[in-house]
DNA sequence: GATTTTTATACAACCGATTGCAATATGAAA
DNA sequence: TTTCATATTGCAATCGGTTGTATAAAAATC
């Protein structure tokens, strides 16, 4: 337990006989350091082992050089490719990453806030949980003029900078897709329409098929949270009504497996009864049987790119206040859950 | 942008007419300081808005106050239960945490741990890369007398504090739950036997074989990196067999998953041509058809049991020099793909 | 009443890097 | 040779808590 004692420039400076100052700069290739005291006190630095001390450099630099991440859940493909994202450009540009998630709850998802908020974190990027509907959370946040980046689960009113995709045009494309599989009776399983994606989804869904001269049911609109029971639940809804549903857009692929799976276990055909499409293209659907036709949307391309603006905003090359909104592609991918014409 | 300016101890201390150092030990409730003067102290500063300043903190007391956290891959189900688990415990001590992880490289990993140990943690947690022999990356740590727990990963020479399971046992149930339901051609397919984890359920798989005077072929051990390719691999290598083998330890539920799927669609029967069982009960396990049978190991349990450890250490409650293995509970779940006897 | 002990608070150094401004040196232009 | 611009480096204050030690006041002991 011989803990060394930590070298700091002060070391470095004595022993190239220079100031503190000096060293400071030089590690930091400051032009008005030579460029050979620069290169010499790099090399010093090196041969004694110095580590950067970020505390004391947060504390006279008053930023934190960390940036908060704010997410209903980990537990998703999706969450996890958009943190692979964010982790891949913040990491590249030298900060750090606080990660929370709020389960899913806007009072945990609150609490989360106002900790990153106490933790000083420079930004956040955040996705909000299903029934977050007041972002007063997050104007601490703005009162400090620290910036924030939403994600996927938004709040379209808010003027706040957003990385989304076009959750109404997916929505549209599933169902336009199911209706020319010959569907007619098609039900939506979602969550909570106050959340943007779902909303905007069922705004597409609900178009569709108007377009298509198809009446819309409200009794076709089952709200679940996603979960694994919601599957089961939803299958057991489907199941009781008369006639049965011919077509299931069900937005979340987990739930649509666990659906799929337990209307196979009724005896319903996938997809000559019932055609079903999902939501997220995850690493199950191709594991399933049928395997399920669903939305792809790039989880890494999004997290890419909400860090990067954020980045480029802490560092002033640019300013989150003048973009609004950004959308991401995302395509609907047809697999055999809902092919019935060839 | 009006950014307030913050407020300190010494607006607090100022306001009271009092030291800092009053006022330090004050949010502290040191009990030398009067419990009067104590709420006066505290009530100013929530009055106040004053958020404690970590930097300042952290640059005197030498401390960070965050623990990092260095896993293989963060796609798993079982590693986001690690993580929850560790999450928890560390929150509710105060500590902060930093993932970092290695996609299953040892050179990434040996950065990440340099860089961890630059953000100076104050103590580590971490599952190595599949293929790391050589721990020399965590000497800095050790030097420095900063502590390590390794978790279901692990060196198994070392004398780090390690959390596990008791994979020889798994290997070996697993192997005779196959045997029992009267297979005698066993595949496993496993990843790098140079990693415990790995080594030890084939372990198990060979003495399994032994006790019960089966054969021991090396050609039914199948080496992959349990991707999803490496489910589709296994499946060919398995059909290309002669005779087909009649069950299979895949010691990864997804590439299990991956590779029935292929071996049904070669028309293979599961269970009754091809016993499966496979390992770590991913959620996957339960969709699938047949339903997975597995082995089970609570993720979030080794979270929490790592985490504790490294705190009690660091707060001086207990010594992780002297706690050398803490073996978790597992054990057999099952299901349909390796039942034969009803 | 004098002395010792206890309680409560203050003083001041410290952690390590950053940065505006001053100072010095060097070289070029006048 | 003097003057001015430029290139380098140093000075010293600052960021905001923490903590060992000193001090003062109050309480307890004899």
């Amino acid at each position: 337990m011989k803990t060394k004692k930590e070298v700091t420039i002060y070391d470095i400076a004595q022993k190239l006989e220079l100031s503190s100052a000096t060293v400071s700069r030089g590690l930091q290739d400051h032009p008005a350091i030579n460029k050979n005291t620069r290169k010499r006190i790099q090399e010093t630095a090196r041969e004694l082992g110095y580590r950067h001390n970020n505390f004391a450099s947060n504390l006279r630099k008053q930023k934190t050089n960390t940036i908060g991440v704010l997410v209903h859940e980990l537990n998703s493909n999706f969450i996890t490719s958009v943190l692979a994202g964010i982790e891949k450009i913040t990491t590249e540009a030298g900060y750090d990453l606080i990660i929370a998630h709020s389960s899913e709850s806007s009072v945990k998802e609150a609490a989360n806030a106002v900790n990153l908020f106490h933790k000083r974190v420079d930004g956040l990027i955040a996705s909000l949980a299903f029934d977050t509907a007041d972002l007063s959370h997050f104007g601490l946040f703005e009162e400090k003029g620290i910036p924030v980046i939403f994600f996927d689960r938004v709040e379209e009113k808010g003027e706040s900078t957003k990385v989304i995709i076009d959750n109404y045009k997916c929505g549209y494309q599933a169902t336009q897709h199911l209706i020319e599989q010959g569907c007619k009776r098609i039900v939506l399983v979602t969550a909570n329409l106050k959340r943007n994606v779902y909303a905007q989804r069922h705004k597409g869904y609900a178009d569709a098929l108007y377009d298509n001269n198809i009446p819309f049911h409200k009794k076709y609109v089952l709200i679940k949270d996603l979960s694994e029971q919601c599957g089961v639940e939803a299958a057991m809804e489907i199941l009781k009504m008369n006639p049965l549903p011919d077509g299931a857009f069900i937005t979340n692929d987990f739930s649509a497996a666990v659906c799929m799976q337990t209307l196979k276990d009724h005896g319903v055909r996938i997809p000559e009864d019932i055609a079903i499409v999902g939501f997220n293209n995850d690493a199950i659907g191709k594991i399933i049987e049928p395997q399920l036709s669903t939305i792809d949307y790039p989880g890494i391309d999004m997290g890419e790119i909400a860090a990067r603006n954020l980045i480029n905003h802490l560092k002033g090359l640019s300013n989150i206040k003048h973009t609004n909104t950004i959308v991401i592609r995302s395509n609907l991918i047809v697999r055999e859950s809902s092919q019935r014409k060839k």
